[in-house]
DNA sequence: AACGCGCCCTGTCCGC
DNA sequence: TGCGGACAGGGCGCGT
């Protein structure tokens, strides 16, 4: 599932690689990935040249020389790709590919489809970043600032991590990653939350976010980099999916609990 | 208004 | 071996 340490591997790989190529083309062969409809994807791409590819919480921002940006959410199996790298023949679920100028294209692979391309024009984007919670990695995302949003929140702490709005780029893996760093059980509702658990579930998270950046993501089932590798940051995984074996700090066995939905592992234990 | 739930989608796995 | 069903889950639309 790609989150935050996923879309940054992307981004800086693609960033040195896309820069000042021309889109001349785009082929759609799932229309359902793009998001706002009615914008003319397709024909409002070609004759752009990429300034730069950077990240907005867990989403690929590829931002073009007219201040026009191409938003990518990977969902659960998206991949961007491009077509001169290893990996692209692994590429099988092309949703959408951008041709450019130099021969090479850009592939949108993406198995299930959950994932989103939205194409904003420079007077569109503020409005959107605005939709977006602090960066986690970022000054302004501090103790306090993450105290003052969980505390007029009444929902399971993993939950609120979820909600992008308040802090973007955290998924299901480094939301029970920091968590169990933090000491905190997921079903906590999030109002009971301390200040000190808000400092160490802060830190928590910045810890490993940048632990899970220097090993280039976590795969584990579908992620891969830009290139069509791996992630190498599963093996350092504390909690997600080590339901009955043992805590990396105590021993006990890890729990697995269905949250609305979603899977949450912890350490009976050190979790409270 | 905050919150929870069902849905989207398909590859993989399990049991018979 | 083949097949049906359960399962995985980010984000969104909707109901409460």
């Amino acid at each position: 599932m790609p989150e935050l340490p996923e879309a940054e591997t992307i981004a800086r790989d693609l960033h040195p690689r896309l820069q000042e190529a021309k889109v001349t083309a785009v082929d759609v062969h799932h229309e359902d990935v793009l998001g706002r409809p009615g914008t003319g994807f397709g024909d409002a791409l070609p004759g752009r040249v990429v300034a730069g590819v950077g990240r907005r919480g867990k989403n690929v921002v590829i931002a073009f020389q007219d201040e026009g940006r191409l938003l990518v959410n990977l969902g659960m199996t998206g991949r961007l790709v491009l077509s001169d790298a290893p990996g692209a023949a692994d590429c099988r679920h092309v949703a959408v590919r951008l041709l450019l100028q130099d021969g090479r294209s850009l592939l949108y692979d993406d198995v299930r489809r959950f994932g989103l391309l939205e194409l904003f024009e420079p007077e569109e984007w503020p409005a959107r970043d605005a939709e977006l919670g602090l960066e986690p990695l970022a000054d302004d995302f501090t103790a306090d600032a993450l105290r003052d949003m969980t505390r007029r929140s009444r929902t399971p702490i993993r939950n609120f991590l979820l909600d992008q709005s308040k802090v973007a780029g955290v998924g299901n893996i480094y939301a029970l990653e920091a968590l169990f760093r933090a000491g905190i059980r997921p079903t906590r509702r999030a109002n009971r939350v301390t200040r000190a658990e808000a400092t160490s579930l802060r830190n928590g998270i910045r810890d490993v976010l940048e632990e899970a950046i220097a090993n280039r993501g976590t795969t584990f089932s579908d992620y891969r980099d830009a290139a069509g590798e791996r992630g190498g940051f599963e093996p350092l995984l504390q909690v997600y999916g080590r339901e009955g074996r043992p805590c990396t700090r105590c021993g006990t066995a890890i729990k697995r609990k269905v949250l609305t939905n979603r899977s949450a592992f912890y350490c009976p234990s050190c979790q409270r």
